[in-house]
RNA sequence: GGCCUCAUCGUCUAACGGUUUAGGACGCAGCCCUCUCAAGGCUGAAAUACGGGUUCGAUUCCCGUUGGGGCUACCA
């Protein structure tokens, strides 16, 4: 499939489950991919063992595959950049550092946490910067072996040169500047022999050929860091796209803290992974155009980094259920079938009381009424079993002390029908409203609160043809003995 | 605090110096339709953070202010 050299990569942390803006990040990168014939890498940076969650990885993948944002390559899809898991890796990470070394472009640090954390509280008390004092950095040769040779633990860090400039260019935010000296001599390699996120990065992204990097914007400030990475190994830069952050409806970074995060937990509530992946597309990046809602095809046909934003952007909810009512309502009545059957298995309803057909019948009267499938149960249980109860208030206003006696006169008629459709039910209403003497409108609203027990819902010749005769007229039965007015 | 970065309706966004009484969408309000609720149709309220420049002309370019965000870990 791949038609040129354009490579992109996804490198999440498995530290539990995949973010929304995780998922954000990752589409963008398959859509450009896709666009433009490249191919899109998953690649797992497991390089914090502290962090590392057991089944992170696998629910990772499961729910990127859910979302219909596949991979190339990527762990279980060995390609020939792998292995695509940074804990396989070390050795390879290893051989760089020791690279480094020799060039003096990195040096070991075996300085005690605790003299570091002391560094940086009396440079915080002089309005420094907070950075490393390079106090290994003078450490002769022969200080060095014998720290080694006692197996004192170390670290290597990168050394950052002093005053100059460090210049990139970025996707969407043209030229982003740095001054070195702000920099921090950047821990390339932990003291337990795990590379950091940054080494590992720059070593992972120019082994597996990226040529665009596709990430947050949390990582711009880091990016100088790799920049001099790069040149130390004397690599070609990939190209930056820095993509404005997700947010909380208070602006600060998205957070578990104000509402749902994991995109696990939006599966959950019902949302389709249409809505989902149409609405967090237009987190970030617009089509020029007027068009709101988007298959994943038209996504891929219409996606550019040119029309990616560079302010964060709130996750508005409300979108998105919106969203998801416009995707729910494209979905076919199978496709909604075989999703209502589900939330019946997991309701108190017993599964196999209703056959399809009837069940076809109720999502086609609810269609319209629906942002969820499991609207269907929530907004009408009266579907699914005998009302238990009668809304008061629409009992108030709809049943008078006369309904009882011309319910019961309607019921009458209904029974001596044969097999009636909606037109039969609408004729025999319109009859006995005639001979009482009444509006059709008393006996409608009375009949749909007496079968349903609230006040709205789909038209009620519907109502009852669903329903049917009998299930229907011994409901309206239950409703004169038990609905008292005022 | 320092560095980086961002700034159009409540929210997501369009506008790439003049075609703009700043457009669309979500949400909100009203009206129509109607047996209710929806759906649908129509209408409405709602924004260029502020101050200086540059220019015949700034939402658009420059500077500053303010405000927001990110980073500032042997986390990614």
């Amino acid at each position: 499939m791949t038609s040129n050299n354009i490579r992109v990569r996804f490198a999440p942390s498995p530290t539990g489950y995949l973010h929304v803006g995780g998922l954000r990040t990752a589409l963008y990168n398959y859509l450009f991919a896709k666009k433009n014939g490249g191919t899109f890498v998953l690649r797992i940076e497991d390089t914090d063992r502290a962090r590392f969650v057991e089944g992170a990885v696998e629910n990772l993948i499961d729910t990127l595959k859910w979302a219909g944002v596949d991979f190339d390559e990527g762990p279980g899809k060995e390609g020939s950049h792998g292995p695509y898991v940074q804990s396989e890796r070390l050795a390879i990470y290893r051989k760089h550092i020791d690279l480094l070394l020799a060039k003096g472009s990195a040096y070991r640090c075996f300085c005690t946490s605790e003299r570091l954390d002391q560094v940086r509280k009396e440079r915080e008390k002089l309005k420094l910067a907070p950075k490393y004092d390079r106090h290994c950095l003078n450490l002769t040769a022969e200080e060095i072996e014998k720290l080694l040779q006692t197996n004192t633990s170390f670290v290597v860090r990168m050394k950052v040169p002093e005053a100059t400039t460090i210049a990139f260019r970025d996707a969407v935010r043209e030229e982003v500047e740095f001054a070195s000296d702000a920099l921090d001599d950047q821990i390339l390699l932990k003291s337990d022999g795990y590379p950091t996120y940054h080494l590992a990065n720059v070593v992972d992204d120019h082994l597996m050929e990226i040529t665009h990097v596709i990430r947050g914007e949390e990582w711009l400030s880091s990016t100088p860091k790799h920049v001099l990475l790069y040149k130390y190994f004397e690599w070609e830069l990939p190209l930056f796209a820095h993509l404005p952050l997700l947010l909380n409806a208070d602006r600060s970074k998205l957070s578990k803290r104000q509402g749902d995060v994991a995109v696990e937990d939006y599966r959950t509530k019902g949302y389709l992974k249409e809505a989902l992946v149409n609405f967090v597309a237009l987190l970030g990046w617009n089509p020029g155009t007027e068009q709101e809602i988007f298959s994943k095809a038209e996504l891929v046909e219409q996606f550019s980094l040119d029309h990616v934003n560079k302010a964060g952007a709130i996750f508005n909810i409300e979108k998105l259920d919106w969203l998801n009512f416009e995707h729910l309502r494209k979905a076919s009545d199978g496709e909604v079938l075989a999703m209502l059957k589900d939330e019946i298995r997991k309701s108190p309803y017993s599964a196999n009381r209703y056959s399809d057909e009837y069940l076809l019948n109720v999502i086609r009267a609810m269609r319209e009424r629906m942002t969820f499938v499991r609207d269907i149960l929530d907004k009408s249980p009266y579907f699914f079993e005998s009302p238990a109860e009668y809304d008061a208030s629409v009992a108030e206003k709809r049943w008078k002390p006369e309904t009882a006696g011309q319910l019961k006169q309607l019921a009458e008629e209904f029974s001596g029908l044969d097999r009636p459709g909606k037109e039969q039910y609408e004729q025999a209403l319109q009859q006995v409203a005639a001979r009482l003497n009444i509006g059709n409108g008393s006996l409608i609203h009375a009949i749909r609160l007496a079968i349903s027990g609230v006040g709205t819902g789909p038209g009620v010749y519907e109502l009852l043809e669903i329903l049917g005769k009998d299930e229907s007229v011994k409901r309206i039965h239950h409703a004169i003995a038990n609905i008292q007015h005022e």
